[in-house]
DNA sequence: GATGAATGAGGATTCATTCAT
DNA sequence: AATGAATGAATCCTCATTCAT
């Protein structure tokens, strides 16, 4: 089947390309054609390979949190401490700030609408936050599941903060404060985190 | 005289009852004629009481800054402790999660496209900003920029996941584990926080 | 009746007043608010004194033809020989071209969509010819109908002209070439014209 | 390739069918509906070959001045005498009276919000009236340009007296006296004209 | 596979006019 | 007499999608 090989080679190849148009100007706002011209290639091409606006969007984004937590997990291989992997994750948001809040505001967009119900249904969404939570499970070793919650809070806030505070503080400063805090924590509530 | 109405009240009154509708299908996707029609009254008597579309947005999330900010005020007005403080507006958010969300979702979809120095320009916006600093320095006894910054993100973070995550954990557990590392923490550099 | 002489002041007036507004935006792009906010009144106020935008209009052309040809009129009183006449009332019209092309381009936008039968019987319009063809045939003399129309089309031609030709030439220089060829043409076909 | 369609030559012949819509309503009342209607596609696809009204307009305007120039020129070009070809200019105008009205009237009612400073950069309007110029220069041999001017404003007169005066004299007429008054300066100013 | 022409419902906004006060 | 709130049809334009070639 080499012939469907090659269609989803080249699907993937147009994909990668289109998050950047995404990330411009919103899901939304952003048109078929604007993502035509981006990808050089008509409209009609673009249906050749996706059924839909929606499924492009999809599609990219569960593309993009395996190669994302792939990345990350790598750069985590060799850290021996909770401590250090944590250091070293923030070091890696604080590193693709950009990207992260592109994909943040993407997300947040497109999954707004969604009632828990749908939410809990939709196969995409579901395969990238499983990506995410075994990432924080085991790549970083963080099992308690509220702390979990609160360091991934403060990363998806800090990021947000970003889009209407002209005036944030950088992750690492919080990361500064934070360390600390958690350390102390980790050390009252035994290592069990 | 015309008919009899207050001019200003009215357009309160009818800003008020805008951000349901808003609020539901994102400041994009409302259309003025479902406006309208929530509003009972016609897209004409609309234009008759603000300019635009954008004008009713701006107007109505200083308005509900404004009023949510003095909530919050008069609520922690009794508080003896910073921690006791901090509980009662982590309380706070926690009841108002539902809103909070949906203020968040708004002002994000709203302020995304815009670039940091259109954000600083945006005088709605600044007057804003300015009044919830006020309540965490102010109302709260939060002086420290970075401890400001870390709450303000894991409440904003943990309004952010709800969107996403059909399985979030609550503000009150955040906050049972973050309560103590703050404590910590402050005692710890000395009480000027 | 006294109160309807004041109501009837009070009207020409507002009349006045209202061709400023007319010329700078052209008939169909004014609106009403735009008269009232001119005249310092309200809408419902326009409304009383006028029963719609066309009436403001026509009633607003005929005052000004009576006026405007009042004052040529007046112009030309002392002058003695046809040709000395022409020469004021070209005079006249470079004086006031800026008003003239106003004029004249608020009578064609107006009165362009009208058939010829609606033409022949609006009384307004017909008014307003009859006192420019008094003018000439009795204030200048030019009796023949042609030269009549000759000259009045030279005007209106060059008043048109500077509305699209950003070089177009005085109406002083074509009155120069063009009055010599009027004199030997009167010279020529006797003094009847 | 898509379907049989010459993209540009398409685009010209929906343009030539414009015309008379614009000329029957003027360029303000004509809307796109009407334009679609007219040329039997959908405003989608009248969008798909002109990116605005604005430019629908003034490519027409464009390719109207093109065509007429060329037609009048190829008329001019037996003629020996400069009379001979005013007069048959004349004819010319005379015959394709209700064009040249409807052209006007297009002309004057768009341009007229345009400054002068507006006006000399308007690319379109400069290409147009560089074709005139020329006609008048070359194709017919006037090179007085207040004679031009002139002229030109008797015939731009002509065409705007038909649209208020019910009773206006034919162009025939006006060039039977204006005939003999040229030839009479003609012959005085030498032949340089 | 690839193209881009075609669609038409739906978007924000405008405006002459009416009428209760 | 005077006000200005209220209307809603109509405006230009956009865009995801379909489909003939």
């Amino acid at each position: 089947m080499p012939k469907i090989v090659e269609h989803d080679q080249y699907r993937r190849a147009l994909l990668r390309r289109c998050f950047d148009v995404f990330a411009e100007h919103g899901y939304a706002k952003t048109t078929m054609r604007q993502l035509a011209e981006a990808l050089e290639v008509s409209t009609g091409t673009l249906y050749h390979y996706f059924p839909s606006k929606q499924a492009i969007f999809e599609q990219l984004m569960e593309q993009m949190a395996q190669e994302d937590s792939a990345a990350l997990d790598a750069e985590l291989a060799g850290m021996a401490t909770i401590e250090a992997k944590l250091e070293a994750a923030m070091a890696f948001f604080e590193r693709t700030e950009e990207y992260g809040r592109k994909q943040l505001l993407l997300f947040v967009e497109y999954y707004r609408g969604f009632s828990p119900g749908e939410l809990a249904q939709d196969a995409a969404l579901n395969r990238i936050i499983r990506q995410y939570e075994q990432l924080f499970f085991d790549g970083i070793g963080v099992r308690d599941p509220v702390l979990f919650h609160l360091l991934w809070s403060v990363v998806d806030g800090w990021l947000t903060h970003r889009i209407y505070l002209p005036h944030a503080v950088s992750l690492r400063d919080l990361a500064a404060i934070l360390g600390p805090m958690v350390a102390g924590y980790l050390r009252t509530y035994s290592g069990d985190l």
